[in-house]
This record gives structure tokens, sequence and C-alpha cells, in this order.
DNA sequence: GAAATAGTTAAGCGTTTGCTTAAATATATG
DNA sequence: CATATATTTAAGCAAACGCTTAACTATTTC
């Protein structure tokens, strides 16, 4: 009992950027699903969506005021990002060293 | 000219386990695509499309080795990431002072 | 050069994603 | 109570995703 609610998964969560833009929209503090959608060319039912998304991912938590549901960051989940990242820090650290790559081109296919 | 070569989205590219998983296995060292397939239950083709993902990225390099392709470990682009989360750091110090959400339910629907 | 090995490319397929519009729900206000 | 406001839920759709099998390319080895 007491289940955790599924909390779906944070690396699928912030991989979309407006779901990221949105959780820097709330940097600035609590905010309605309004004003929150404003800035997007986009319906209310997306970010109504997007919404729910990082809901469930924990990255946002949600109260009501009146009609308007107030959103709010909740940036812990993000810790298990930063705590995977963690662990390359020491290599970047190596690659730094080797420049000469910096204009390095992607070439992943080759004949 | 000299372009970036397409670049394909960073948080994207982790956004994957499996894709996470190989990135993880690619700390030990350079290694050929077979030895990379090997810990998944997955076709060597699903494989080596994730590497790619990967290489589009510019999370990983590629060189040739006879008729080996070896793949290593490029952790710069996990920096965005990084320097994105950097951002939220100070959110999750005043975070962790208010205790009592730790056991706190994503309630992310109501009625 | 034929066969084996390493890997990618191609085609196809079911599922998920991100969005849309329309309808439903909830709260506030005249 | 009727209407306006705030937001979600539902249904649907095109595109992207993750995977598969089959075929192809490249390289080595006998």
């Amino acid at each position: 009992m007491s289940r955790p609610a599924a909390s779906a998964d944070v690396f699928v969560a912030i991989a979309d950027p407006t779901r990221r833009a949105l959780l820097d929209l709330l940097r600035t503090g609590e905010q309605p699903v309004k004003q929150l959608a404003e800035p997007f060319a986009m319906s209310l039912p997306a970010i109504s969506q997007h919404l729910q998304v990082l809901c469930e991912a924990g990255l946002v938590q949600m109260r009501k005021a009146g009609r308007q549901r107030l959103y709010r960051l909740n940036p812990e989940p993000l810790k298990q990002i930063s705590d995977w990242i963690a662990d390359y820090e020491q290599f970047w650290q190596e690659k730094l060293d080797t420049l000469g790559n910096y204009l390095e081109e992607n070439q992943c296919s080759e004949t």
C-alpha cells in the first residue's frame, strides 16, 4: 500500500523541450495553467497534458485555488538525472584536456 | 560549411534506458558492437540503431578496426544537461529543508 | 575465391507521443 | 440559476519510436 504512484520516467519527462520550458517557467513560482500556456503556440489541452506528464514524473505539484489549478516546481526528481550524470563528470575532465575535438564533426556513418 | 551534423537532441538520446545502459557500458572503455549488445535481450540491429542515435547526439564516437566498429564514450554533450539542471539545484536545497514530502504521493489527478 | 564474421541498411509493424478539436467538469459571478 | 472562466477528459490522427527479420556490405580467414 501507499504505492509511489506509477512515477513516470523523469528522463522521458524532460526529453521534451516544451516540458523543459514549462519547468523553466515554474522557477519564477507557482502559476496557473493559463498563464503557463501563454508563451507557447499550442492549445491549452496540450499544455495540460504536458503538465500531467511532469506531475507523474514528480517534477511538478498542483493545488487548487478556486477555479484555477496552480502548478509549482518540484525539482527533486531531477536529482536522479544529476546523479546519473555525475558518474560521467570525471570523463569530460579528461576529454577537455584533449582539445582539438571542439570542431570535430559528428560523423556517424561511413562507407 | 562544416555543419555540426544534425546533432540529435541529447535529452532525447538519454531518455531511453537501453541507450543509458550502453553509455554506462562504454565507461569501461571502447568496445565493439557485438560485445555491447551482449547484455541486452535485443537484436543486434536494435543496438546498432541505438548506437546511431547516441552518435548523432555526439555521445559516442566510432572508429573502424578490421571488421569491427569500436564505439567509445564522448560525454561532453551531457554537459548541456548538467548545465540545464544546475539552475535547479538551488531549488532542491530549499525543498530538502521542507521535510514531510518525502513520502508524498504523486497525486496528479483529483476529482 | 568461398565461407565465416561483424555490422549496417531496409522494410515493416505495433505502440507511443504530441498535438488537435469538441465535449465535459468545476468554480465563480452577475 | 444562467453565464462566463479555468481546466481537464475524450477521441482521433499523423508522425516518431523501438523493435523485428531479411538482405546487404565489408573484412578476415581458410
